[in-house]
Order: structure tokens, then sequence, then C-alpha cells
DNA sequence: GATAATTTGTGCGTATGTATG
DNA sequence: CCATACATACGCACAAATTAT
């Protein structure tokens, strides 16, 4: 794509036209505040491309250096996001997922105003992984339900699940969650009308190809991991998710305050 | 550095020299139990690079097919780790962190049966960063304390912690750290003799080089970030914190069992 | 798969203005 | 007035990452 070309942004580097080169303010500031009003005035949706260092240094006529200040001032209050090789990006707005004992993907994005979804990408019996046999208290090996699951916010996909539910215990699982579309109501058909998180587990690390390619997130950035049991009221373990979030709109938050 | 020359290793494989070949048993089995005893005797210390898998066929005198499926088993029982591309290495094993309401590092540390230590690298006072202030309550540039501290588990560096305390309430805080070594302590003296956590979120990013140095740990490897809130009793913010974990050996863990 | 073009990251040299002593 | 130190601004060149051809 030809630098120019940054849909949203064109219009607005038109607004500024020549810089007023008020005298006595760091012309690197004067800048960064004609940039800030760009974003902040919300003409350029989170997301857009920004001009090339070299297009803006041009069209502000400073030099490139006096932009990567601006630029830098940006990135430092996260308005922007710089990617090596690639641009400059108006910053999105984060979402902040929080992990407690009651963690329910639904309820978690529509609570930060956005709009959940998600598929199914595959799914099938499995002999358990020595991990999952350890977590779900099964013998290694023995069958179960699992599950690959790609979510959504307003679209943006968010995160890449892999659920795994012990066979003995939830035989039909896959049928009867396909009518309900959600794993809360597949639970209740079995008869359990709630459960809650054990304990999660969270690292980080690099995602692979197809990580990075579903969840629409460069290959340089790290993916968060989650590891996660949910106990029915019982303590029985019903399920084992491992759970990888875009690791550039993803936080995830712990808080205190119970729910 | 030259493969055959992984410290620590190369004496090991002097004490496996040819491998005695017992027949009826897989030569694979043979290799696995020859290297799980040189892991299990302790003298490859976590972290040790292993030969490769080429240099270990030439020296068990086997195809690298029966080495790789030896180290399929170790990697397996996580006994090693295998980069792609890198190595293969004896694995260290992971820190669990808890992440609670009473999130403190010593006991955190302890907890695990390992030594904590830690020292300041840097401190002073400085005006508080907008996102500092906003945590604290303060406004934007109001004075803080400042300090950062690098902290130890065994000696293996576990996390580069950033402390940020308002000022106006701890005048002559870094004085009494130094006396008391212990930011708890350091509290006491201020009359706070509890403190919790309000909320802390987490996410994943690349190391700095410097964080990288510190840590001692591959550039390549993503830290994991919390930055945490403490309150006192009366739920005043009496300390931002922002950590980053050596992504290596350090997973977070979230439970819902209280404390 | 290899190569080229694009884009950000880094370093060095130079010049100028401003505050300090 | 001069010397020094520091921040700002520009120019050039190359490194590193990514994308397009």
């Amino acid at each position: 794509m030809k630098p120019d070309s940054a849909e949203g942004f064109g219009q607005i580097l038109n607004d500024l036209e020549p810089l007023p080169r008020v005298a006595g303010v760091p012309l690197w500031r004067q800048v960064e505040t004609a940039l800030t009003q760009a974003i902040r005035s919300g003409k350029a949706l989170p997301g857009t491309q920004l001009p090339t260092e070299f297009t803006l240094a041009a069209h502000f006529a400073v030099n490139r250096h006096t932009i990567r200040r601006a630029l830098a001032e940006l990135e430092a209050a996260s308005l922007i996001r710089v990617e090596r090789g690639r641009g400059t990006f108006v910053h999105e707005n984060v979402i902040d997922y929080q992990v407690s004992r009651r963690t329910r993907f639904s309820e978690n994005i529509r609570r930060q105003n956005r709009e959940p979804s998600g598929a199914i990408l595959e799914s099938g019996e499995r002999p358990a992984p020595p991990a999952v046999a350890r977590a779900l208290g099964l013998a290694d090996g023995e069958p179960t339900i699992w599950m690959r699951h790609l979510s959504h916010a307003d679209g943006r996909p968010v995160s890449l699940a892999d659920h795994y539910f012990p066979q003995r215990r939830f035989e039909g699982f896959l049928d009867i969650y396909r009518q309900r579309c959600s794993i809360t109501a597949t639970h209740a058909y079995f008869g359990i009308f709630d459960y809650t998180r054990k304990s999660t587990r969270i690292t980080a690390r690099m995602p692979t190809v197809e990580e990075a390619e579903l969840l629409k997130q460069p290959k340089n950035r790290p993916v968060l991991i989650t590891e996660a049991v949910n106990i029915d009221a019982e303590g029985q373990p019903i399920e084992y998710g491992a759970t990888a979030f875009n690791g550039e709109i993803v936080q995830l938050v712990v808080s205190s305050e119970d729910d």
C-alpha cells in the first residue's frame, strides 16, 4: 500500500496543513499536539494506519527525527502503536478481560460494552493429553470431548481456546452444544447450573503461525495464555481450558472485588 | 557456541560413554534412561543446554531418530525443553507466582521452597508519570518515591519491578527502606500494618534489552507484566507497582481460594 | 523461495538557541 | 563577553523487520 493512501488520515492531514510554527515551544511538541488533536477528535478510527514518518516529515516540513520525537510521546501515552517495518497505527481500545472465580466470556465482553461472538473451529473426541488428564483427574489417555473455539469482540478476534470435558460425564456434549451454542447452557443440560474456576495459570509466549493468523495479530507480539480448570458445586473438575489471548488488545485483570 | 561445548553436559556424556546396549529393551528407551539419570543426578543444572541431537547420536552411536524418540519422552515428562532452531535444555522448575489480594514476593517464593533475595538497582524521587498519577490518585507530576528492584529465587532473577509511592505520605521512605530492606516493614514504620492489592492488570510484551539482560532471559521470549495498585485498610492507594517477570520460569497463578 | 521495496530503528555529525556561570 | 552545558533540529547512512513482487 502506498503510504499516502492510509485511509482516514489523508483528510486529517489536510486539516492541519502547514503547522503554525509558534515560536518558543519546541517543534516536536507542536507536531505532537497537532497529531494528538487529530486522533482525539475521533476522525481517525482505532487501528487506522498513520502516514509514514517520511510522509509526515514532508507534510509538516520538519525532519524525520522531529516526527519521531513526537510519535514517541504519542506512543508513551498509548495513543498510537508503532510496529517496525509495518507502520504506525491509532491505538485500539484494549479489552480488560476479568479473571475471577466466575469467568464467562460473553459476560466479560459485554461488560466492556462490546458485542461478543464466536465459532467452533474444530471439535471431536480425544484421548486426554497428560496435562489435561492431570487437571481433570482422569487417567492418562481417557476419552475427552474437545473443542477449539475462536471468540470475537465487535468482530475482532480476541481469543483462541481449547476446551476439554471428561467424556464419561458428558455423553453427547457436542450435539447439545451445537443446539445451544453456549458452554454454560450445555452444562445446564447436564444438570450443572453453576460452575466456578478453581485456578488460572497465566503465561506468555510467542504465537504459532496459526494462532497469529486466526487472532489477526502480529507474529512478533506475544500471546497471553491462560490455563484454567472449572469445577462444579461439588468441587468436581468439569472442564479444562487453555486459551490464547490476542496480546495486542487484551489485558487480563485480576481484581479483588469478588464476583 | 559450539554444540559440544555445552557446559555441564560434556562430562556427563563422558560418564555414559558407549551405552551398554541391553538386548530386548528398545534402544531409544536405553538412551532415555541414560539421559534421565544424567539429568536427575543433578550434575546438569537447570537451564543447561544439551548437546545437539546430531552430537548425541554420534556419541551413543545410534541414529538421530532414536535420540529424538528419547528426547520426546523427556520432553513429555517435562525434564527438558526443546526449542526449535535453538537447542534442547534441561527444564527449569517453573515458579508459580500467586496473584492474590495479599501478594508478597518473599512469601510467594518461600511457598515454593525457594530462597528469595533481591536488590535495589536505582531509587529516587520522581514526578509521577500519567499512568502512575492516575493509579495513585495524584495530580500529574506530583512527587513520588521511586524504586527499581530486581528479585531472585535461589539466585535466579525472577522479576524486575518499578515501585512508586506518594511522597506526601511517605517522607523519608527510602532511608527507612534501606534500614529495613522490606517494603512491608517500611510501610509498618509509617503506620500501615496491612495492605492489600486492589487490582492487577496482566499483559505480555517483548523484553527491552536491559530487561532481558537483568532477568537473564532470551531477548526473543516475552516477559509477563503486572501492574498493580496496593491500598491500605481505608482503601487509600499507597503503592503503584509495575513488574516484569522472567517469562521463561514464571507462571502467574490466580487461584480462587482466598488468602 | 529469492529479491526488492517499504517502513521503522539506530547512530553519527553538525548547527543553532538558551540557560548558567 | 566568553565558556560551557544542554536541548532542539536537520541531514545522511545503514540496520532490521515486514510486505510485495
